[in-house]
DNA sequence: TGGCTGACTTTCG
DNA sequence: ACGAAAGCCAGCC
């Protein structure tokens, strides 16, 4: 496969993929992976073509507070929690708990 | 081509 | 602690 110039989401869903069970991670942490960290904004967007690509858990990337923002745009939006539940990640009221615990930084675990 | 939008983040009030 | 505004970059019309 040849690498396109601006394949930013693919770039996204590889790092999405690589995002363990059970962990979590942020948009910024993505975005400041891939070199973006002022377009967090990006990653989410990216993350709007992630629908076609069921390799992508979008669920397991939420913002820099832990919130399931993006949970919205779900189908059902509660498939989110849902999903972070049943891998073990506890999500009270849309809300990461024990974020700290379980939030997967790229730029840490991939660092090389 | 130009301009708007957006699943974020940071900072000021 | 909460609310609002600005900054940012890439995709889409």
């Amino acid at each position: 496969m040849a690498k396109d110039h601006s394949n930013f989401f693919n770039d996204v869903y590889e790092v999405a993929k690589l995002i363990p069970k059970g962990r979590v991670t942020s948009y910024g942490a993505i975005g400041a992976y891939l070199g973006v960290k002022s377009s967090a904004r990006m990653v989410g967007w990216a993350m709007n073509g992630a629908g076609a690509h069921p390799d992508v858990p979008a669920h397991r990337v939420v913002n820099r507070q832990g919130l399931l923002t993006g949970k919205a745009h779900f189908s059902p939006p509660s498939a989110m929690e849902e999903r972070l539940m049943a891998e073990g990640v506890e999500v009270k009221n849309d809300k990461i708990q024990n974020f700290d615990e379980v939030y997967w930084d790229p730029m840490i675990e991939l660092a090389l």
